[in-house]
DNA sequence: TGCCTTCTGATAGAATTTGATCGAAATTGT
DNA sequence: ACAATTTCGATCAAATTCTATCAGAAGGCA
């Protein structure tokens, strides 16, 4: 095996930290062909970074989490079953090389932890922590773009400066997480900011397809976003009932079930 | 092999880098049938272009494995004593009922620190990372804005967002990390994009206040931000030489040492 | 041609990286 | 609690790589 520059056997490490959660330092020399010293130096380098922490042994990602930390909203998301289902059926609209928006919400989270393997996909979202998930997956094909705003309490970027932002944007899909749904009120939002940005979100997308779990049917909000048949598709599980199925097959060109 | 001109010896030196991530000192002097020196020269251009970063035995496209751990950048901060001085002594200028403005650096971070606990303060930032900190500290009498755009590796919105959205506020006080300042380029950074939105952040503020440590002395990025007489203060730390601090005096209104 | 600037190659000394060894520290089993 | 085993960190020597410096080659210009 060729000579491997140090960097380039740091990044493994953490490449191998992130598939197996641990990585031991005897198993690693062998791996890397180096002496076990030299695994115990990059270490010892990647954990003053703050990349890993040293562990007995070895190493591991951040072992401590912290209270706010989104890992908390990443389990929110994904250990929802039908929420982790409708990602999946949402994530297969995505093509490579797309432009899509993410507004904010447990169920968008979802769909963009889903998104960050997708190839020169171009994302637009108003919420820090959906950004997060792209920053943290970094790869290098992918454009994320951050509206600016004022953050709220679930996390969305809203006010002027955000509606500005989307105004100066155009994406091929719009992906909206809704607080709830009925046949009379459309899409509805508590928040009044939120309904105005996510009417944004909708001007600035070709297609608008929203994401929402059966939770959110007969639920009205303070704020209609859009009535429901001014948009193109929804994504949603298989426990909404039959009588709010049909409503919204005759409201809606499309509905997915996941 | 004929002779080969030193840009175009650059240039496959980069397209070698993107077929393969990274590159060794020896095997490109082989390939390009140049002697060691010469390919040591033209990384050192290169990466002076910000075109590459070198690593020992070679040099790969970007920068090291910057795990993007909160942490990092939150130790990194605050464990450097003349950073939090620097701050302590910046968070004085701060009265209740302000609006700042904070550019990403590591010192505006352990600035923002300190200034969680300030009433009724509106702050601007281009720095995820920085409101994630007011987010955390959950003053309800501040206001925290961030300003839209895409991400670079130091964690700064930049891009046509940022400056549309800098280019519709207006603050008291600028507080502004630099990455290097002599007397004779001014206040510079090594990424074009970033000196281009610092430049708005300038521009949107009544009055414009530098933070660097010592270690900024001497230093000269790609881009100019700004010339140092064209700001109103720099608070630095002690440790800066006295040669320097005379010409910073000469040229700046006023230099707070902390 | 003569002079100057720029680029290249060579050399030497400094700095970095690596592996081996050994005593100290931590973990495990009884 | 004690001993055996494993792991860790400090230190030194060897190898590699980096930087600084000098000298020669190539090309531009009067």
């Amino acid at each position: 095996m060729t000579e491997m520059l140090a960097s380039a056997r740091q990044q493994r490490i953490l490449d191998a930290l992130r598939e197996r959660e641990q990585v031991r330092v005897t198993s690693l020399a062998a791996e890397l062909g180096v002496s076990e010293m030299t695994v115990r130096r990059d270490l010892n380098a990647l954990a003053e970074r703050g990349a890993l922490v040293k562990v007995h042994g070895g190493a591991t990602l951040d072992a401590a989490p912290t209270s706010s930390e989104p890992g908390f909203t990443h389990k929110l998301a994904l250990e929802s079953g039908e929420k982790l289902a409708i990602a999946q059926a949402a994530v297969k609209l995505i093509k490579p090389g797309m432009s899509i928006a993410l507004n904010s919400g447990t169920t968008t989270y979802a769909l963009a932890s889903q998104c960050t393997g997708i190839k020169d996909l171009t994302v637009v979202t108003n919420s820090p922590r959906i950004a997060e998930i792209f920053y943290a997956a970094a790869n290098p094909s992918q454009n994320i773009i951050l509206t600016g705003g004022i953050r709220t309490v679930s996390d969305a970027l809203v006010g002027p400066l955000a509606l500005s932002a989307l105004g100066q944007l155009h994406v091929d899909v719009l992906f909206l997480g809704v607080h709830g749904m009925t046949a009379e009120d459309g899409f509805t939002t508590p928040n009044m900011l939120e309904a105005q940005t996510n009417q944004a979100f909708i001007k600035a997308a070709a297609r608008q397809i929203i994401v929402a779990d059966h939770t959110k049917w007969g639920v009205t909000g303070l704020c209609q976003i859009v009535p429901l048949s001014q948009v193109d598709a929804l994504v949603t599980g298989t426990r909404l009932d039959e009588e709010a199925k049909d409503l919204l097959r005759q409201a809606l060109d499309t509905l997915i079930l996941a």
